[in-house]
Formats: C-alpha cells, structure tokens, sequence
DNA sequence: GTATATGCAAAATATTTGCACGAAC
DNA sequence: GTTCGTGCAAATATTTTGCATATAC
C-alpha cells in the first residue's frame, strides 16, 4: 500500500507554510490516512496509525484531521452514521459517493453534469458553490450483491 | 401557520397500521414538524411542541422523529452540523438544499437532471437507488446576501 | 384491561478542550 | 531556547435506552 508522494507533499508544504511541525505522529497519520484505504474514521485511523507509531492518542488523530480538513487536503463525511469518515480530497478533483445499505460498499463517481446542475442552481439563487456533498443511498440489484471482504472500502 | 392536514392523515395512517396510538405529545409534535418552518431540530422540535403541550420530554421527541423518519414521513438531515435535523418528506418527492455558509440560509431545489444522473449511475454500478442527500455549499454573491431575521429556514 | 407511550434520569457515543510535559525547528 | 504538539483525562454535546407510571384504544 504505497502512499501518495503528492499527497505527503501537500501536506508537508501546507505545515511549513503555516509554521507548523511535521512531527512523528502526524507523519504516521498522514501515511495511514493517504495510503488509500478510504472513508475511515478515527478510530480505525488511530489503530492503524499506532501499528506504525505506538502511543499516539485519540486526540492527536482528531487535531491532524480537523487540521487536514481545514487545509482542504481531507474532506469529512457522514454517512447516514453518526460518526465522521475522512477521505482524501485530490486538489480541485470532488466526486460524489453510492452508499449501498445492502452490503455497505462505498462507490465513487463523477459527475460534471451533477456539476453543472448545482452551478446553475446556485448561480440562479445569488450564490456561488463552495463544496458539497452527494450521497446516493442504495440497495444491491438482487444476485448482484458483493459483500467486501470485511472492512469497508 | 397552518399545518398540513394531508401529512397530518399520513402520519394518522401510519400510526393505525401500524397499531401505535396517537397520544396529545405525537399530536403536537407532528403540528409543529408539519407547520412549515423546516430543517428543525430536535431541540427546536422539543421547544415549540412545549408551546402546545407543555411537559413533553426530550425522549419524546426523539422517539417521535424517529417513528416519522422510519415510516418515511421525515428526512434527517446533517447539514456540516454534529446535530441532526428534520424536514418532512412530501411522499416521492425529493429535493436538494443549498446551504449558505455566509448567511445560513437554506434553499432547496429540484432537478430531475439529477436525479437521472444518480439512477445511471448506480444502475452502472448494479446498484438501485433507495434514496440520496445532496448538499450543495455556497456563498452570497457579494451584495446578494440576504440574512435571514434570525432563525435559519 | 391491555398494550403502547411518556418522562425522567442514566448510559452510551462522539467530539472537543485544558494543561503539563515533550519534541521540532 | 522558543514555539508548537502530544497524551491524558476531563468536559461537552448528542443520541439512545431502561424502567416505573400514565394513557390511548
């Protein structure tokens, strides 16, 4: 599970110009995070995180999530939980997610139609689109199901 | 304000098929849920039902919204926010929000584009579609904000 | 009269913060 | 050496549940 040279990149460039540390932990954190296992939480990022740096605590996890997500390298979502999910954000790259209630699977797509949809309604009502969010709900075609392998991906 | 009375029955229905009874608390929370004002929380639900019916309880509500939001008369929401809240749901109809981050204000939309756009993608996908959220965020255009009188609606 | 609902208060979840010690620059 | 970061534990915020009592049917 090789992790993104441009994503660790980004990330030390936004702590150096923000006079910010690039400590062991956030180091370990940002690894984990940006490795390519998607759409986890802070638990599963602080037991993974630990398997490459003991000791880390709960906090510090929350504190480099909130600081990645403020500086636009991670997005923060709530899948119908109750509980946040972080993912990557790849620079001006968004998509939109399928949700299946069936077996749990997270698909991603894209949409520049979907796109061009929510800049004519923002346009038309005085505003200008800042981010946002699609989740589709859905449910397994029947014999269609593939349950992952455990995890959600 | 006046309340819904085609919800109202829905919610009456739902009740008697399901064989729940309809108590003065769910009479007043669903009067206050079906009024109008929109996107409520469960405190504000809590708040205006007291208005009604004085001395319902949090749990109340909480259980109520649940029962609506199950039964398919409620959508819950987060919009960025760590509190849930509620709108009613209009039978087959759906529709999306633009939520300001200046102002607050909340518009909805409908688009049919979209809508199709989702379906194809999750028939792509061997998927059907069970429902979807859809949060556009944005901003005022620069002397286009309208501050709402204080409550968000 | 019986089954369901309520309110309270406690428990379970999640998130957020204060502070003394430690580490990066 | 100074500033920023960490871990722990406590504080908040929210949601969820147990249980004895009350109410709709």
């Amino acid at each position: 599970m090789a992790i993104s040279p441009l994503a660790m990149k980004r990330f030390r460039d936004h702590l150096a110009t923000q006079g910010l540390k690039l400590t062991s932990q956030r180091k370990a954190i940002a690894e984990v995070f940006f490795a390519g296992d998607k759409h986890l939480s802070l638990l599963e990022i602080l037991d993974q995180s630990k398997a490459i740096q003991r000791g880390i605590g709960y906090a510090t996890v929350y504190r480099t999530m909130r600081l990645l997500t403020e500086g636009g390298l991670a997005t923060e979502h709530k899948f119908g939980e109750n509980q946040a999910r972080y993912e990557p954000a790849i620079d001006g790259e968004h998509h939109d997610h399928l949700i299946c209630l069936d077996c749990g699977i997270i698909v991603e797509f894209e949409d520049d139609e979907v796109e061009k949809q929510q800049e004519k309604h923002a346009a038309a009502n005085g505003f200008s689109v800042v981010s946002h969010k699609h989740e589709v709900y859905v449910k397994c075609v029947p014999g269609r199901c593939r349950r992952p392998g455990g995890a959600r991906s």
